[in-house]
DNA sequence: CACCCGGAAGTTAT
DNA sequence: CATAACTTCCGGGT
């Protein structure tokens, strides 16, 4: 019998890809979640099933005909074992096979219900979440937006509804046709917000408004967004259309770069089979709950940062890509970026930067001293959302969180800054060895977290090419 | 004055 | 409802 694809994978098939090792040299790829495709990094379990699919079926299960559900039923008495299904309990289509719930199937296949329960679960939820997904730019509002119901009208630029074939090479097509440049996407987020609003019968609302000006605002800024001060209180320069708002400076042309994850799909059934592998090779989307889509800092900027086209140097750039250094070139305009990202639009660098600063504790950054806007990522992607995983696989396997080592705080008079010189040590190691264990994912400030005093000592870099 | 730091409290999505 | 991951504000240091 082989592994049911339940929702919660071993721990140790999470937690350990080959990339979430601590640096040894095999691992100087860990800064290029976008060299990934050349070396994947291996598909998890959950997914995994999704290959074997027959590919005469979509993976999207809800757009199933009759004949599709009976060719899946058949295909998992086959892939997992299963007593043989009474066909005649299936005379339904995909859509009525997806609203059955676990005891509806297990009646109908008894000892095979959770079976046929969780595969279902995990393809329509993938299939949800890619359509979710479609918009690849990171400086695109994520889940309050895309988490409503598909929409008609914003379905060239978020979801459709999941049959049409149109949309499947739609989807092909963005993947492969020029990337918009930066001054698209925002255009494409501000489409999306004005549509998605106005289902929500809020267009007009200030909310709407603020959301529009905001983005109206960007742009005009944009064209002087040369790291000097753009603080808050250019919220009051909106004048300008979007149509005229000329790109961010220095913002390249289109250039074609399929990089930003995820990739949009649609389980178009004519398509499905050639389409399937390449909508895999986003591992990003690969695992729904993993994919964090920029929804995080840190992977908001790793995506700004490993931009295939280095659309985004201008606000953020790698300072040395092996060691993680990275420097924020505009960080008025990046905090901008922000804040459309997460519709905080009175975001700024110094509150983006505060948040940062809450990555220090967790060992995710660090500053590199000295040099202005200059940060240090200490953990890769991978490693990052593996620990995401884990985080949540102990909250969900456990009922008590785990209490953290007691850890010695420093005292009074005694500063962090200074007990990490006195730490010292591995300093020469590229990279910080922690055990994952170790590692505490939540930032919050809570007591038993924040203690943890930081292991690595405050570190120089080159500063070649920055003043 | 612009960073930078971290405490404290609040917010939002999950 | 609990929690994670910020967001917002701020006083203090460089």
């Amino acid at each position: 019998m082989k592994l049911l694809p339940v929702s919660l994978p071993p721990v140790a098939a999470m937690d350990r890809l080959p990339l979430s090792l601590p640096f040894n040299a095999s691992d100087l790829l860990w800064r290029y979640p976008l060299g990934f495709p050349a070396s994947q990094p291996p598909m998890s379990p959950i997914v995994d099933f999704k290959t074997h699919l027959p590919t005469s079926l979509t993976t999207d299960p809800r757009v199933w005909s009759r004949d599709d559900v009976i060719t899946f039923l058949r295909w998992c008495e086959r892939e997992f074992d299963l007593p043989k299904f009474e066909m005649d309990m299936f005379q339904m289509n995909g859509k009525a096979l997806c609203l059955l719930t676990k005891s509806d199937l297990a009646e109908r296949c008894p000892g095979a219900g959770d079976v046929l329960h969780n595969v279902l679960q995990l393809l329509v939820r993938d299939a949800q979440t890619l359509q979710r997904c479609l918009p690849s730019s990171p400086v695109t509002p994520t889940s309050r937006h895309h988490y409503r119901p598909p929409l008609a009208g914003a379905c060239c630029l978020t979801s459709r509804a999941p049959v049409s074939p149109t949309l499947c090479t739609t989807a092909t097509q963005l993947r492969s046709a020029p990337h918009p440049p930066l001054t698209a996407s925002l255009v494409s987020c501000h489409l999306i917000l004005k549509l998605t609003y106005s289902v929500d019968s809020q267009s007009g609302s200030p909310q709407h408004a603020e959301l529009v000006t905001a983005v109206s605002s960007y742009h005009s800024s944009g064209s002087n967004s040369n790291g000097s001060n753009q603080s808050d209180s250019d919220d009051d320069s909106y004048q300008e259309s979007l149509q005229q708002a000329p790109p961010p400076s220095g913002s390249p042309p289109s250039t074609p770069a399929p990089s930003l994850p995820p990739g949009p799909h649609s389980p178009g059934k004519d398509h499905a089979t050639a389409f399937r592998p390449v909508v895999r090779d986003y591992f990003s989307c690969d695992a729904p709950e993993t994919n964090t889509n920029g929804r995080l800092l840190w992977d908001f900027l790793q995506q700004l940062l490993n931009d295939q086209t280095q659309r985004y140097t201008n606000y953020i750039a790698w300072k040395n890509r092996e060691t993680g250094v990275f420097k924020i070139v505009d960080p008025a305009g990046l905090a901008k970026l922000w804040g459309i990202q997460k519709n905080h639009l009175s975001m700024n660098y110094d509150k983006m930067s505060r948040a940062l600063r809450y990555y220090y504790r967790v060992n995710i950054l660090r500053k590199v001293q000295g040099e202005r806007h200059c940060y240090q990522f200490l953990r890769n992607p991978s490693e990052l959302k593996s620990i995401k995983n884990m985080s949540l696989l102990r909250q969900q396997m456990s009922p008590t969180r785990p209490t953290p080592p007691p850890v010695l705080l420093p005292g009074p008079g005694m500063s962090i800054k200074l007990e990490r010189e006195e730490l010292d040590g591995d300093d020469s190691a590229l990279a910080p060895t922690i055990d994952d264990d170790e590692l505490p994912t939540d930032l919050s400030m809570s007591p038993t977290v924040r203690s943890r005093p930081m292991h690595f000592p405050p570190i120089k870099v080159e500063s070649s090419d920055d003043k």
